[in-house]
DNA sequence: CCGGATCCTTGCCGATACTG
DNA sequence: CAGTATCGGCAAGGATCCGG
């Protein structure tokens, strides 16, 4: 399931030029606030409106319209309960929870260096 | 150096929360352009003019400026070769070599996937 | 060959208002 | 509470020119 695989004389980017789905899909979740989504669904279903006050700085309407675009791709799986108010639940599915690996990954490379990056910074602006 | 250190308590999601410095960071590569030139960097370095053309549909000016941007970041280095007419070289610092792998991981990913999101979207659309 | 600067267009995204 | 629709400002990004 996780790819390890080995494959030979192309590597990613290769593969990302050739196919032009995959690079449409690859388009469509490097942006910060799907990436940003999938880390706070992370281990919990959340709500609707947890999740605009997770992904603190999201408007309504980005929040939408990435919840859709993700559900669209099969990353999350939406759950309507029919009461009143309504209430309509978002989870990761399983593609969307081994995308969350490499989301992880990301954060943590975040935070190993951001003291590092910070000091490039300040050379670069000088 | 490679962060597999364990936390308790806060996940990653939290931590870009906190941070606002973390956050402008992953916003900062948290974008397509971004990250695909990183996923071409892979292995060689590469002049301006060659990213110019393997990262397609770039345009000079977008390129230019995730380059500065990343350079500022310390994730590429770039070298001028005072010749006539001027060469540059970028090459992945330590750091961004660090962050490709996640990339190459996200990369990964998306091929695994292909087709059961291209099945997913249908589903979707109808 | 590189890249900065300028203009100009496009479409992203936020604000607001309205339905179920 | 969750979602859609509309409108409008503003910034992202493309095209082009020039200068090193």
């Amino acid at each position: 399931m996780v790819s390890t695989q080995v494959r030979d004389e192309i590597d990613d980017a290769d593969l990302l030029r050739a196919d032009s789905l995959a690079r449409e899909i690859f388009s469509d979740l490097a942006n910060k606030w799907a990436l940003l989504i999938i880390a706070v669904l992370d281990e919990r279903t959340l709500r609707f409106s947890e999740l605009h006050t997770m992904v603190d700085g999201i408007s309504h309407k980005m929040l939408t319209q990435n919840l859709r675009m993700m559900e669209r791709n099969g990353l999350v799986h939406r759950t309507v309960h029919p009461t009143v108010p309504p209430r309509v639940e978002y989870a990761l599915t399983p593609a969307g929870r081994a995308l969350l690996v490499t989301v992880e990954a990301m954060c943590d490379w975040t935070h190993a260096h951001l003291h590092a990056i910070e000091a490039s910074r300040h050379r670069f602006d000088a």
